[in-house]
DNA sequence: CAAGCAGTTTAGAACAATTCTAAAACTGCA
DNA sequence: TGCAGTTTTAGAATTGTTCTAAACTGCTTG
């Protein structure tokens, strides 16, 4: 079962424009294939290594940047030299573990904020991260 | 008149447990005689080298981490690689224009956020980091 | 006010994360 | 199946930051 190849991913792949390539839906598998991930490239790169499917560092990088910039993943910050993607692309919000480096998600359903300013003239949004940084 | 020496700034520096040398005092001046700034390790080095008070890039490193850490300094990391400090440690919040890397600061006395979550058990709460992503 | 020691600075090496390069290997269409 | 354009890859290069070891400086003490 595990060595199937799943069709929705390469559709979804193309509908993305990208070619479903081996490598690209191999990746694709580990990312979307189970509940939302938080993952660098590195863990990434160790995962699919360990597995039967070994990408290239490079290859996982072009590959989330990719799939970041279809907007399959989204990209967070958290510290400087620290980058996850997340495969959750929805609204919501993440609590940062600055002790410890994880990463959750929290749903904005119960989240408001209110009172922003307007952007500044001439840009025009383009999202709002919450970051909530808590310690052990 | 700006040669003198800020007795003020050492004051505060030593204040923060940090010896009041040229090299700090010569930062500080930089990043606290003037508006709120955000600057980067790299534009700080520049402006320092650029002026009377060359110091090393090694330096500027320490100095604005010693900074932050004693709380003079509040750093924003906006990008993978792209960590500014914030000169006002107050509470505010930030907008990224991210189609040429600006920050700036807005109040957050009319920002309200509501309905988040307790921090998960054994945390707790270090700061909120609110971002307002835009693009020209 | 000289001496000495801990704290600081520095250039350069080292390191970590990410991107680039150029060549080999693929994918998809004709 | 052949072929043109994509994609992958290993390794080099780049970027941002920290480390190292030696020289220097600020502060305290005798």
């Amino acid at each position: 079962m595990s060595g199937a190849t799943n069709p929705d991913l390469a559709v979804r792949l193309r509908e993305a424009g990208l070619r479903p390539t081996r490598q690209r839906v191999a990746l694709a598998r580990a990312l979307f294939e189970v509940e939302h991930r938080h993952v660098t490239a590195e863990s990434l790169h160790a995962e699919a290594k360990a597995g039967r499917n070994p990408v290239s560092l490079a290859t996982v990088y072009n590959t989330l940047n990719q799939f970041r910039d279809a907007g399959l993943l989204r990209e967070v910050v958290v510290a400087p030299g620290r980058s996850y993607f997340d495969t959750n692309t929805g609204h919501h919000h993440h609590f940062y573990v600055e002790t410890d480096g994880e990463l959750h998600d929290f749903p904005s359903d119960k989240v408001t904020i209110a009172g922003l300013p307007a952007p500044p003239k001439g840009t025009r949004l383009s999202r709002v991260d919450v970051i909530v940084r808590v310690r052990r």
